[in-house]
DNA sequence: AGGTGTAATGTGATAATATATCAATGCTTG
DNA sequence: CAAGCATTGATATATTATCACATTACACCT
């Protein structure tokens, strides 16, 4: 599925997500300067390659693939960015929970609430592309349960939720 | 990671699986038997490619790709068989239930008790590839009720935990 | 059995996703 | 500033997935 390849739409706006407890959901420049402050807060540093990257990939409104976010800083910087480094940098996100893989759409997300740690929920539109992500830390809990009593050591429940969303029917 | 590419080790003992409920787990030729019997039941074709995939999927013993399969088949057959026709059959036997497809691994498994369907939830380990499929219908209701209540209509839940087998600690 | 239409598979190409290797550049710290 | 490490670039290649169209096999009808 093409999910976020038809254009480098800036979301100013916030997205929809939806939470059953309080933290701060940012967006934009703010979003920007909080993924900052975790990668440096963490030791990494912020170059200019990963603030493009990271401004790239928030600017989608829907998961968006390695190659997406390349070919979108590449727009951006007028240049021809190689998808490695891409990759690396979306790889560093991820580790630093800055951003999300969807691993059932192979795409990012950039974490629109980092810092605050959760096990995801996806709930991904197979009809737009578009996936809410869902912080419901009492399934979560049940997951890595089932998994503990099933002898596993769970480390990272990857749990995406198919379907259509509200917009969709 | 690699998954299950390093050879055909046909495993006629049962797979690790693990169950809430009673139904039939079959394994070597009742299983193939089974699959054969809910293709055709669905009037789909059971032919000798099918069955050649079938088998080779279900001779590996952890989520084999496509390619793993191709190779397999190829192997038993003495001649190149298409990754495109692995494919189709593959997604053909995902769409029956009689493989069922492991998306953060890019993989498939064929499914040990076909005929009863279920919401999949698999424990997969890191470290030696290995997956555990896990039936557990009051936790997937409780997923798809949390999908609901945001709005969205859930189709195909995936859930797969990533972690460390019991054999692997 | 033979003919006909559909389903299945083969052929070949190509797209999309992901990783490896090593060189070049840039940051940071002493 | 220089040395050393981190980051990025360039290039190649591996892996996963799909498409278009030709060919073959099967099912059904007569």
């Amino acid at each position: 599925m093409r999910l976020a390849g038809d254009g480098f739409t800036p979301d100013t706006g916030a997205m929809a997500t939806h939470h059953d407890h309080d933290h701060d959901v940012r967006s934009g420049a703010a979003l920007v300067a909080a993924a900052e402050q975790a990668l440096v807060s963490s030791g990494e540093q912020w170059t200019s390659m990963r603030a493009a990257v990271f401004m790239a990939l928030s600017g989608f409104d829907r998961p968006a693939s390695a190659y997406d976010v390349t070919e979108a800083v590449s727009r951006v910087q007028g240049r021809r960015v190689a998808a490695n480094s891409v990759y690396r940098i979306l790889d560093l996100f991820v580790a630093n929970n800055v951003a999300t893989r969807v691993e059932s759409a192979n795409a990012y997300l950039a974490n629109a609430h980092p810092g605050c740690l959760h096990d995801c929920i996806f709930l991904v539109c197979d009809a737009c592309g578009r996936a809410t992500h869902v912080d419901d830390d009492q399934l979560s809990a049940r997951i890595r349960e089932t998994a503990s009593a099933n002898g596993f050591r769970p480390e990272k429940p990857v749990v995406e939720v198919r379907g259509r969303c509200a917009d969709c029917g």
